[in-house]
RNA sequence: GGAGAGGUGGCUGAGUGGUUGAAAGCGGCGGUCUUGAAAACCGCAGUCCUGCUUAGCGGGACCGGGGGUUCGAAUCCCUCCCUCUCCGCCA
């Protein structure tokens, strides 16, 4: 959400943002609306006055023993006109706020300006291309070599679009997560959280699931709750409509959360495999920082999730996502694309987005100044990682040509110093 | 799922339908006193919206959310949400 002051002062700014990120917004009627809402409200606050002033004076006689039914008579043709006025304000603010949550943030300044993805802008690549002496196998292949990887079965269970990992395979899906959360606590002072894997309609808006997202997420038919699409929600929802103390800032948060997505209308791509699928498992950093500090604290954002790749050993490139192609509450926002030899493509493993003020506001997301104003925090949050996408690099870069897998040093002590997967 | 109790400021907790934005206590901030601190005493303190002559001054809204009754609602009525206690069920 953005504030309405700033759109009302920067309206080309925010026409040219809805523009670039190809949503559409109904700018002139909110300006429209706006305009219509304080001339509401500077009437009925004027009624409201009188009628305040009112209810003193009828106080006053009624305490002396007067007769009041001369200006009872006359308030309540003012009631009335309060009342009439108080239906038009609530349908003004109402369809007011139903066009504003349309309008997404406004992309950062340095963020290239394009329809999609192809406008995108690579800005850092790491490691080097993995070579084979045979030909790299795709990760369904090397998986269900080992036993490891059984979708067949979680179709049976679930339905297409779910992971069954066994034996090693689920030890090493386990060991993943820990590794992450291991290194972003120890090594990068995050606090881990073990949230709620569903959240209600009002966390979702806070993030900015919804609106636009509703048919993209699973819901309940009887709460009204939804199964959260990434850890994202319940961590940034932590300090929803409660001010951060000042001196906690920054807050740095991390979890292992299982995401559940519909992935509706994306049939066709990446069918085979565990590229896209409807639940899976993702280790997710959120951060409340002050405001001035937030595009530096991506930076860092980004290099925590960076490391995990690097300690993989897992050749990747960052990019930096274009106005088309990044989200609608994010300001910036770069991806890891980690390479996957069998496919021989790059994955998203990882999306690290700056929110600024735009969830903040939503939420309702405040610190306290050190003049004790309240002011809207910035929130960002990335990947840290993405598991599938990353057992899927994994696998098919360390696949040897017997089939095994190798395991890399930094997981060795999650697996009880397993060295490798091998064929048993 | 059944029965009951309750949701008031940062916290605890009062509040006969009419100067109640709201007593009191705690905590917080500023001061007096003190070499310093504590104690004591005095004073200040909420959020949001809106207007203007915008370091300020007005006005309005806010006592879980929404609706209703009334000239007037924290207070009465309806409804939803949440919390707590007991029973049942259950990992």
């Amino acid at each position: 959400m953005l504030d309405l002051d700033f759109i009302r002062s920067n309206p080309d700014k925010v026409k040219k943002a809805v523009q670039n990120k190809g949503e559409k917004a109904n700018l002139d009627e909110v300006l429209k609306l706006d305009t219509a809402r304080r001339e509401v409200i500077t009437q009925l606050d004027n009624l409201r006055a009188r009628r305040n002033k009112a209810s003193d004076e009828v106080a006053q006689l009624k305490k002396s023993g007067q007769d009041a039914k001369a200006i009872i008579t006359e308030m309540k043709t003012v009631s009335a006109d309060i009342k009439r006025l108080e239906d038009e304000i609530k349908s003004v603010e109402d369809k007011l706020q139903q066009l504003l949550r349309w309008i997404p943030n406004i992309p950062a300044d340095d963020v290239p300006i394009g329809i999609d993805a192809k406008s995108n802008l690579e800005v850092k690549h790491w490691g080097k291309r993995a070579e084979f002496s045979f030909a790299a196998k795709p990760h369904w292949e090397i998986g269900s070599n080992l036993g490891i990887l059984d979708s067949e079965t979680a179709t049976r269970i679930a339905g297409s679009g779910f992971i069954l990992l066994k034996g090693k395979g689920a030890r090493l899906e386990r060991a993943l997560i820990n590794f992450m959360i291991d290194l972003h606590t120890q090594e990068h002072n995050y606090c881990e959280i073990a949230p709620p894997f569903m959240a209600n309609r009002q966390s979702m808006f806070a993030t900015g699931q919804l609106p636009n997202l509703e048919q993209d997420m699973y819901a309940t038919k009887e709460e009204d709750m939804f199964l959260i699409p990434t850890a994202e929600v319940p961590l940034t929802n932590i300090w929803r409509d409660t001010p951060i103390p000042e001196d906690d800032l920054p807050v740095y948060y991390t979890a292992y959360t299982p995401c559940f997505r519909r992935e509706s209308g994306s049939y066709g791509k990446d069918t085979r495999g565990i590229v896209r699928v409807h639940q899976f498992d993702k280790v997710e950093m959120v951060k409340f920082v002050q405001p001035k500090t937030s595009f530096d604290e991506l930076e860092k954002l980004l290099s925590d999730a960076e490391s995990v790749l690097q300690a993989l050993g897992l050749e990747y490139r960052v990019v930096k996502l274009s106005t088309g192609d990044m989200s609608f509450a994010s300001a910036k926002t770069y991806d890891i694309e980690a390479w996957a030899p069998g496919l021989g493509r790059y994955l998203e493993v990882s999306s690290c987005s700056n929110f600024t003020d735009f969830q903040a506001r939503r939420g309702n997301i405040k610190f306290r100044d050190k003049n004790g104003k309240l002011k809207f925090v910035h929130t960002l949050n990335g990947s840290g990682l993405a598991l599938p996408r990353t057992l899927i690099c994994l696998l098919e870069t360390y696949q040897q040509p017997d089939g095994a897998v190798e395991i890399p040093k930094v997981l060795q002590p999650y697996m009880d110093g397993v060295t490798a997967i091998k064929h048993s």
